[in-house]
DNA sequence: TCATTGACAATAG
DNA sequence: ACTATTGCCAATG
């Protein structure tokens, strides 16, 4: 069951984004109908079991960059990011190119 | 209740 | 490109 109606418009949103396309916390949060809660998001993603289906790696900051450290999870996040054609270069991803942006 | 912290964001210098 | 500041939501001490 739903833990809360919120939770349940982020992962579904979140299960909406297509390979090889990455979204921003901002953007997610709007999606998930808490526009501003962007922080609120990544409390959210922290969350998650390791052994969730959803996308978590195709989130990133309005920079077009990692948000995590630079340790473990944030290598997986590039390593999966790459698996799926999005290219990373210089800790960075281009926004204008893989940005996924339903009302564009 | 207040202060701090965190997978954030926009703006200013 | 960098730091500083301010605003944001929620959890934590």
């Amino acid at each position: 069951m739903p833990e809360n109606e919120s939770q349940q418009a982020l992962y579904t949103a979140l299960a909406m984004i297509p390979p090889g396309r990455v979204i921003t916390y901002g953007h997610l949060a709007r999606l998930a109908g808490k526009p501003g809660a962007a922080r609120w998001v990544g409390r959210e993603l922290k969350l998650l079991p390791s052994n969730t289906r959803l996308p978590w790696h195709r989130v990133i900051n309005a920079a077009g960059r990692i948000s995590l450290p630079s340790d473990s999870s944030g290598a997986e996040q590039c390593e999966r990011l790459k698996a799926e054609g999005v290219e990373v270069r210089a800790q960075r991803v281009d926004l204008k190119t893989y940005l996924y942006d339903p009302a564009r």
